[in-house]
DNA sequence: GGAAAATGCAACCGGTTAGTTGCATTTTCC
DNA sequence: GGAAAATGCAACTAACCGGTTGCATTTTCC
């Protein structure tokens, strides 16, 4: 069977937006601090890390474009909030390649019996 | 339960090479060549990409940095194929985001459960 | 009202990246 | 042996990236 390897390569030009969000190991380290579904404000998020609190912002903005992030005012705060929906996307892609790995392999296996 | 959702934050560092090296539309698109499991020369990965060859090289410099595409010399040509273990880590960094997602969603249910 | 907190804005800097072009080297194959 | 194919090497460029610093603005709260 192997029927779930069927498929085009999806829509790559938005999947390469959000790896490249995903590509910075400060960018990772906001993501797994936001990863519990908590809302952040920019001072929380930048408080134990190495590099300066408008550092964060730029890095937060990069999230934002690639729609891992939201913002939201909260007074004179602003609140940052995981969207997992991009994410989600960069998961269906990895998962659409590691099918085609499989189908490869089941392919090599219905030659090797062949073969037999 | 969702006692999966306990544990560290993954090796970051290692993640965000190899998301960097997917950040590219053109390293997606190689990946997308390789994804099959075939072997290919650069001459053919550059085919039908708008890209010069060299860029093409570069790009697969890239993606071996990130150990996600070997080569092999034959003869004149070098053949590149995908090893699919980096990308199955990247896959569990994922998994492991979701996962926080999804226990935060199990502890809201958790909550409006106790409310009621 | 005024200090302090949280953020915004803007300029600047050095390094990296994506890309090009030109030419050399290696291998094939007639 | 020699043309053609496949790749390698090197220099160069323009743009982007990650980061900083200095100062202004907005909001809170006593």
């Amino acid at each position: 069977m192997t029927a779930t390897a069927r498929a085009r390569p999806p829509r790559t030009a938005q999947a390469a937006n959000v790896f490249a969000a995903l590509g910075d190991s400060t960018r990772l380290a906001l993501v797994n601090a936001l990863s519990d579904g908590s809302r952040r404000s920019i001072a929380q998020l930048s408080a134990g890390h190495p590099v300066s609190r408008q550092a964060i912002t730029k890095h937060l903005r990069v999230l934002e474009g690639a729609r891992i992030v939201r913002q939201e005012r909260a007074g004179r705060e602003r609140l940052f909030a995981l969207d997992p929906a991009p994410i989600e996307d960069v998961r269906r892609y990895i998962d659409w390649v590691s099918r085609q790995w499989d189908a490869r392999l089941a392919r090599l296996r219905t030659l090797v019996e062949a073969q037999a």
